[in-house]
DNA sequence: CGATCAATTGAGTCTCTTCAATACGCGTGG
DNA sequence: CCACGCGTATTGAAGAGACTCAATTGATCG
């Protein structure tokens, strides 16, 4: 039951230099947006400065916490610093689904002021830590600098594809596959923000959770790790997954990457 | 199994006036836009000028034909003007799964040219007439106009929301209430562009399609559109569908169009 | 009046769920 | 330091919803 290569911590759920103001300015929380949107955007100094000038109030939330809550007016406007989140929705029998897992550097609802009513919760998997501005000072910036807003803009139509990823995960693969696929996911996206090794990861949440997010039952949920375990394409120690051989996992989960557009956008 | 009501079309799918150009400008199809926007946001009248003023180039699509390939450079940038079309990703396998659809009047990827490469395909579903204005001329008018900025943030937004209830639907309900879910939303699109009756719809897909769309077999789609017909929910004739308790089949569908954010917005 | 595609129906199978029970890990308090 | 309690994980067995395979009917069109 022991893993033979012992139980190191594949990820540090807080990372230093991440986790403090990495740069001045007001109180800079703000900044770490700005290394998020250059991912994908290109962003001038002024950008930059704009973001990290943001008079950011630090929150730390508890899981299950809530940010949004559906039905209520949306007026958050934040940055995941530490710690996981998710999106959910529940449906008349009870059933929940995870619509969408924030990791560390994620944008929560920069854009989504734009609508009056939360259409769905959005809540704490772990205990998290998050940057919030005044909704007002959010629509400035997006007005002054054209930069910004279409970075936010990409931000925003990148979640949207996962989304639309995320359909066909449910709608039309299999419980293996799409298991697989989201530790695909998952594992891609934690690397890039260096919060995963490269033979790992650990999962930030229960099994019930996972089958939350993947349209499946705990009882099923375990049974296909198990399988994938079997078949050596994860390795688990409680809640840490070592992935022996990327490509493999890959395979098995029907992934490839393009959906998340890792790469820098033209313009 | 013939109608006792005998064969009424619910649903014109080329309504006069919506195909003609409504408005003067420079050859006007864009101001179906403006008159989608300003559903649900508010736009001046230099905003409904300006879109009005595009020059806009009429094109035709036979069912099956691409707006978007998947993998290709996103350059389309339009608006459906009759017809419907449809957003769809495939599996290794071979499955697929529509992940979206278009009824008249809805933007298509207005905006999604801010990301370089298509991660999915966009298709006509059945002979639809879309108009078309170049990339730059509307990166321009985003830039120039706020108002129109923000209205199209908006309609992205709305976009997602669709997007995640329909996760909801894929992950958490079975067969009858997603089906009844989905009849429920495109009534009520329908409706609301003036292209439906209160009393019901045409469905303008195959059962096949329609299976592609809520992650079923065309099989069980055939069974389970029998099952809501023998409980009264839907008559069938045809394509035809009527509905002869709206409440009844939201109810049904575990349907609450909220997600939908038919309100219009404050700003 | 075939040809073709969509819709329908039947029968059997399988994935995933439901119900039920047990084991494990970990923090707490005695 | 160990017993207890609680949430999570695991396993078994049975049932149900959805799928696959196969065949027939119906509608539309040249």
């Amino acid at each position: 039951m022991s893993s033979p290569t012992g139980c190191v911590p594949f990820m540090r759920v807080s990372v230093p230099g991440i986790e403090a103001p990495p740069t001045a300015g007001a109180n800079g929380h703000f900044a770490m947006l700005g290394r998020r949107l250059a991912l994908h955007s290109r962003l001038n100094a002024g950008d930059r400065a704009a973001l990290a000038g943001l008079q950011a109030e630090r929150r730390r939330l508890e899981p299950y916490g809530y940010l949004i809550r559906a039905g209520q007016p949306t007026t958050l406007c934040a940055v995941l610093l530490t710690g996981f989140a998710f999106r959910q929705k529940t449906a008349g029998d009870g059933g929940r689904q995870i619509v969408a897992l924030h990791v560390p550097g994620d944008a929560l609802d920069l854009q989504n002021l734009h609508l009056g009513i939360a259409d769905h919760s959005v809540q704490a998997l772990t205990r998290i830590e998050i940057a919030t501005v005044p909704k007002a000072a959010m629509q400035e910036i997006e007005k002054a600098r054209i930069g910004l807003s279409i970075a936010m803009t990409r931000d925003m139509l990148i979640e949207a594809s996962l989304y639309r990823e995320w359909m066909l995960n449910l709608g039309r693969r299999d419980a293996r596959t799409r298991i697989a696929h989201f530790l695909s996911e998952l594992h891609i996206r934690l690397r890039r923000m260096d919060l995963a090794a490269t033979e790992g990861l650990e999962l930030p949440m229960s099994q019930e959770q996972l089958g939350d997010l993947v349209g499946l039952t705990p009882i099923h949920v375990n049974r296909t790790l198990r399988g994938l375990e079997e078949d050596g394409l994860i390795v688990r120690e409680r809640r840490m997954i070592r992935i022996p051989d990327r490509a493999a996992l890959a395979t098995a989960g029907d992934f490839d990457p393009a959906y998340l557009h890792l790469e820098k956008a033209a313009d």
